[in-house]
DNA sequence: GTAACTGCAAAATATTTGCATCCTT
DNA sequence: AAGGATGCAAATATTTTGCAGTTAC
């Protein structure tokens, strides 16, 4: 199903640690986003807080996640794509959040519509955050 | 142009401040998006600066304003359109945010486009951010 | 062996809360 | 006069940085 963990760390040249394997695979686990909270929860002690936000940015850097915009404060992220290269995300797909469970989804199948703009904007890249009712609580 | 101060703030029934007035005012001399730290800038040193977050909060609570969706972990808040009301806001327009002067506009005019989802997702609220280039900087 | 990664400590930043005082109505 | 808003102090939470020790390759 999913890549296996070494391959992607090494595609990306990154070397293969503890904490990157870990994180990695929670995020592989997890179907919906994560924050550094949530990450920090379920990997317990195992990692200094610090190398968790380090790692998280690494992965950003890298192209292996990215983040969600959320209108309150909340960092989330989530995996990318395959075709995501370093510095150059392609994650315009849909996020979906659930009003319910708080869970959120990265709707890979379900692109970002072509907006319309006024004069002289000019789109470079589209976000969009549905908020609702997820298919579990319907 | 825009509807008097006062007014404004009396149809939300909350009494008339200097704090409030002036962060009000603020929000309608921008054509874009304040962040806290933008107000605290603007205001000197006229008021604290756990006033600025309460005075936020209660305009954000009566629908004056709206929060922002931004995929760093920076808040933005722009004034909402008179429909809103409060608890229930109708900020359904799309937001751009410019990379290169970094101003985030509301593009009132533009509505949020209807995006179809996956069997059993409900779709209660869409927030649409846009970031590149805009017609200012372009 | 070397460069990169981690943990710890601490600094910097951001946000929230309690309470006494002041201002609006 | 009474309730709400503000300022100040301090608690809490979040994120960043420096550095020494450890690990991956």
């Amino acid at each position: 199903m999913s890549t296996p963990l070494l391959e992607i760390l090494k595609r990306h040249q990154l070397s293969v640690t503890d904490s990157r394997k870990k994180i990695l695979e929670l995020f592989q686990h997890s179907n919906g986003a994560l924050a550094h909270a949530d990450i920090e929860k379920k990997t317990g002690e195992l990692f200094d807080r610090v190398t968790i936000y380090r790692t998280l940015q690494t992965f950003v850097d890298k192209g292996i996640i990215h983040t969600i915009p959320t209108a309150d404060n909340s960092v989330l992220y989530a995996l990318c794509k395959d075709e995501c290269t370093q510095g150059h995300h392609h994650d315009n797909h849909v996020h979906f959040i659930c009003d319910t469970c708080n869970m959120t989804y990265c709707l890979d199948h379900v692109t970002s519509p072509q907006v319309s703009l006024p004069n002289g904007f000019q789109e470079k890249r589209t976000d969009v955050v549905i908020s609702g009712i997820c298919n579990l609580c319907n």
